[in-house]
DNA sequence: AAGAGGCCCTGATAGC
DNA sequence: TGCTATCAGGGCCTCT
């Protein structure tokens, strides 16, 4: 589900609604997330007020009232709901993400505010809580991640001498968060679809003008998807209840069977599982 | 020791 | 209607 600019937009979300908030009660149902939520998460966060909500790669990362940290991933299947006046019960149409009406099942996590609540669902439950107690502990958690595809460290000097004597193939380093983080299986294939570079391309095989393709086209794609709310498959949408229209440039997610969209190019996008991921190229424009 | 593969889990959909 | 198989936007662990 959500990619960097997913989690970009249900952060955004987020905290223009809890930004400055103070956290009343928190109410588990089931700790069992993809790890389990720590015992004193409820306790934790009882009383604190959110400074703000923050993001590194696919993680959001709300900042509390005493220099602590709440992060929050949702995995593949995580959406976040608002519940206004939930004392009425009542549900607006205003979710975070995914359908307007809150879902009847897999809702895990409630965290109340003075006038409204924030519901964590998760179906698959592959999302999780986690608390770091200080920003030396945070800055720990993400250490041995890459960085992410927008910052300006994501350059050739990093990638190039990255890829030598390496021997797996380009989409599967695109989806690895120690080389580059945020980036998931749908924005690996567009970036590579812009590139014009076959996923199963070795990277010790690419040149500089390769990787600067792929710096410059991954930077595109996610800012762009951003600018655009995001993708809106199995039915995101933002605060305002608003789909994100980024599906709509899909180039080569999904295509398979479709003609290429390059008018000049009479390929066909082929779909095709690399490391047990679908990928999706041009048979003809990302020639091995 | 880099890299491939399996696994965690539920739900939607396709095919019989 | 109901079975089974396959697939889904992620990340971590194990095995070689």
């Amino acid at each position: 589900m959500p990619e960097l600019p997913e989690v970009e937009i249900v952060r955004q979300s987020l905290n223009k609604k809890i930004k400055q908030k103070v956290v009343k009660k928190v109410l588990i149902r089931n700790r069992n997330l993809r790890s389990k939520i720590p015992i004193n998460f409820a306790k934790y966060l009882t009383g604190k007020k959110i400074i703000e909500v923050k993001r590194f790669s696919k993680y959001i990362i709300i900042c509390l009232s005493n220099h602590s940290y709440c992060l929050l991933h949702l995995g593949m299947s995580g959406t976040i709901h608002l519940v206004d006046n939930y004392k009425k019960s009542i549900v607006t149409n205003t979710s975070f993400y995914n359908s307007p009406q809150l879902p009847k099942k897999h809702n895990h996590v409630e965290i109340f505010f003075e006038n409204f609540k924030i519901v964590y669902n998760d179906p698959r439950r592959f999302g999780f809580f986690e608390i770091a107690e200080d920003i030396e502990i945070l800055e720990e958690r993400f250490s041995k991640l890459g960085p992410e595809p927008l910052q300006n460290e994501f350059n050739l000097n990093y990638v190039f001498p990255f890829f030598k004597g390496k021997k797996k193939n380009i989409k599967n380093f695109l989806l690895d968060q120690f080389f580059v983080s945020g980036i998931g299986n749908i924005y690996a294939s567009e970036i590579l679809f812009l590139s014009n570079i076959n996923p199963e391309k070795k990277v010790s095989l690419l040149n500089k003008k390769d990787c600067e393709k792929i710096i410059l086209n991954s930077k595109k794609v996610l800012i762009d998807a951003i600018g655009q709310g995001g993708s809106s498959i199995r039915d995101f949408k933002n605060t305002d209840g608003k789909s994100g229209s980024f599906q709509k440039n899909f180039k080569v997610y999904e295509r398979n069977g479709l003609k290429c969209k390059r008018s000049y190019c009479k390929g066909v996008i082929q779909k095709k599982k690399i490391s047990n991921r679908s990928s999706f190229f041009c048979n003809i424009c990302q020639k091995l």
